[in-house]
DNA sequence: GATTGACATGTCAGAACTTACATGTCACCT
DNA sequence: AGGTGACATGTAAGTTCTGACATGTCAATC
């Protein structure tokens, strides 16, 4: 459901997109709260059509096929958002090496978390980035007034930054006990 | 793969364990970095004896099985952890809500926000209860000195702060804006 | 003696997801 | 004219995950 559901986002700030356009989307702004990969984008939007939620708007060049939401689909997206209960994220393989570390002698496990500190500080780079090069060009805003998807890049880098700081904690934590 | 790795890492830690036993584990311990049904466990453990990886070491009363694991499981638990590259979360319906929050009026807007800080509100409490009766009684340590599923636990509750520090702000954004 | 509820293990259908395969268009460069 | 690479859409096989169904044991309560 939640595919659909961004999908749907997506295309209702967008206006009307390509399937390719939404992958490509997904890569770069959804990435950090969804991610899905052309081969499960086509066929969702497939199934959507089928459910009137959106509309073959035009068949462009190279066999391009221009979606837009229809009403029923954005009834749907605001039955969500309003209506359902969301979950936070259930797996992640950082936090799953976290719980296993002490299963490493001190010397092992320090180096495990040297690769999670890359990996937050490359990913709060990408996300500083996304930042920055959003609030250099207008954007369209939202009802609220709010820059589509800010509030979920804010999250997102805050997110990193937590973990960034605990693996800094965690390994200083560990050096004192070596 | 990952929750293969999983059940060899508690496996290891609680030494031998029914298939219940993991169930119930993954409820209390593991369930903020990986998530995993006993429909899904049960399987995984008849595979993981297939590959040699654990073993029934006895059978209980009411058709327990007893599993622990072996030298192979314990080496691939450990290339794992050390030779692995981790991701962070993917895909999370929060972030997502965050994400789709302009496409509303601020006072919908609002509400949803208010959800989401009573699910991050609850979600800190369970956490640091868990860590609180963590504490209170004595758990057995890993290799490095630090005890089993510290790391992760406490890497829960900076995120959920976090979560709940950004949900305050955002409102507090929008209420400027309203 | 019957019922309730925690203990305990499984299967199955369907949904969601990943990875690889497959095909073709169009613009630009050499 | 040929090659490269971004554009563009799909399918298929296999894995993972969810939710429901199914079955039986044992201890304690009524």
């Amino acid at each position: 459901m939640s595919l659909r559901m961004a999908l749907l986002g997506v295309l209702s700030a967008y206006g009307s997109a390509s399937g390719y356009d939404l992958t490509k989307g997904f890569e770069r702004s959804v990435a950090h709260a969804w991610q899905a990969g052309h081969s499960q984008i086509y066929p969702e939007l497939a199934k959507m059509t089928a459910d009137g939620l959106v509309t073959v708007e035009a068949e462009g060049a190279r066999g391009r096929k221009i979606y837009s939401i229809t009403p029923e689909g954005r009834a749907e997206l605001r039955a969500w958002l309003i209506g359902h209960d969301p979950t936070g994220p259930a797996r992640s393989e950082i936090a799953l090496q976290a719980f296993l570390l002490p299963l490493l002698d001190p010397g092992e496990a320090l180096a495990v978390l040297e690769r999670l500190k890359t990996y937050a500080e490359r990913k709060l780079a990408e996300l500083e980035a996304l930042w920055a090069a959003k609030h250099a060009s207008p954007v369209p805003e939202g009802t609220s007034g709010v820059r589509f998807g800010d509030l979920a890049l804010d999250l997102g880098i805050r997110h990193t930054r937590t973990t960034l700081q605990w693996v800094n904690d965690a390994m200083a934590q560990l050096e004192r006990r070596a």
